[in-house]
DNA sequence: TCGCTGGTTGAACACGTGTTTAATATTAAA
DNA sequence: TTTAATATTAAACACGTGTTCAACCAGCGA
């Protein structure tokens, strides 16, 4: 009835005789295994779409067990929230180097990789879970801004927390959309994919992409096609999100 | 049993008798209905979420019409998909004047506002839904490139594909994480929260954010804190993913 | 008027879900 | 060895889901 991740009425035993406050018989092995299984299936499917006997099928094991263990599905996610922070942590701290080198190489191990995307999936679910790492990450940024970044200085701004908003949102939103630009460029994994788009950051963070035109001379109108039909998504370039130029 | 929105063999009716073409009691106004409360649902709480029972309701309709009209929540969501694109594509047309009056009106009408999220929702969401869109908006941007946007001109690149997946997937970014952006900033709206982010927007696009350190003058280096506690997450910054410095 | 066709509904079905429960196996302590 | 607590499981429960079905209602043509 007492499950192990039950943070609820934690250290209170006095309702009960006084029994000895250690555990007989621990196996952490098996919750162990059941996390991890729990954190790549999170990863992979998102919450709602994994279901606590696939994680039990994954992990070889009962689906009881897993409640047991962790009381409710919801408790197992918090405790795949605290795995995924804490293996992050450690796993930076091991190689405090460069920046470019501990994210590249963050993103080169398959764990880690499936732990960046359990995050993401954590972000982008309209749940509260995820909020606590965005503000982290906000905080981080703020303070790469103040004090720089891998041999870098920032430009300072007047609004300085809407500017590391910004700049927050935008370093992440790579590893957001992995599926649909690995899809769309033909690579292989969210590594080969950052390799790609590399340059193309480093060079807008350095020097940005718009130049004003010089004068009146407008640039040529936009065709606004009708909406691409399916089944011809390789068309010319039509009209979509984002607005038009006169 | 002949769904209204059934793709599937539509046109044949050589196996039954020859009927006459024309329904002899239309009411298409209750499917546009049943439409627009399943796009305002899947919006606001994705698809995997979304109930046939939920949408039904909001639409003041029995489930079983639901899958009536759409023949299942699958043909549903494809029907959802053709409308929103629609809807965007012509109230697009509608207002074809500088690209940051458009942009700012389609943030500002709450309709506009909700089709937009329905297309984040599918652009994250696992499916081969969102891809389409995707690839649609990635040919806009590759157009922008090429030809000017909004009376800006575009510095070229040498992978413009890649140039151009790069700046769409920041482009789509602050969307994608508006409500986090949301309650980090306490900003009400889409369109709030893009006006304070849209200046360091531009001024990262025009002028970039990074300038090197003119030498080996190192930045200070950041604390290596535990990862934040759970309730107190307005902390000092931290580490997190992203990297570090020496 | 009758009869047909499609819109619409309420109830039911089949199934997958998270969770509970009773029972068994296992292991550390007494 | 006995005992007690935990680990683990199989089965069942309660419920929400997408979907089906039989019936009824409304309008239109003959």
């Amino acid at each position: 009835m007492r499950s192990n991740y039950d943070d609820s009425d934690s250290k209170n035993s006095e309702t009960t005789a006084a029994r000895p406050n250690r555990a007989p018989h621990v196996s952490p092995e098996t919750a162990e295994r059941i996390l991890g299984a729990a954190v790549k299936e999170f990863a992979e499917h998102g919450f709602t779409k994994t279901t606590i006997r696939g994680i039990a099928s994954a992990a070889e094991v009962s689906p009881g067990l897993v409640i047991h263990h962790f009381g409710s599905k919801e408790g197992l996610r918090t405790a795949c929230d605290d795995h995924v922070f804490d293996a992050i942590a450690t796993a930076k701290a091991a190689n405090a180097e460069y920046a470019s080198r501990a994210m590249q190489m963050m993103f080169d191990d398959p764990s880690m990789a499936m732990n960046i995307n359990y995050l993401m999936k954590s972000l982008l679910d309209p749940s509260e879970h995820g909020q606590r790492y965005f503000e982290h990450y906000l905080n981080l940024v703020e303070d790469y801004i103040a004090h720089g970044f891998a041999g870098y200085e920032f430009r300072q701004s007047e609004d300085p927390r809407g500017q590391a908003a910004t700049i927050a949102t935008l370093a992440l939103a790579p590893t957001m959309l992995e599926h649909r630009l690995q899809e769309s460029l033909g690579t292989n994994g969210l590594a080969e994919t950052m390799t790609r788009l590399a340059p193309h950051l480093l060079d807008l963070y350095l020097n940005g992409v718009l130049e004003a035109v010089p004068d009146g001379a407008d640039t040529g109108p936009v065709s606004y096609a009708a909406r691409p039909d399916r089944a011809d998504t390789d068309s010319e370039p039509t009209d979509s999100l984002g607005g038009d130029q006169s």
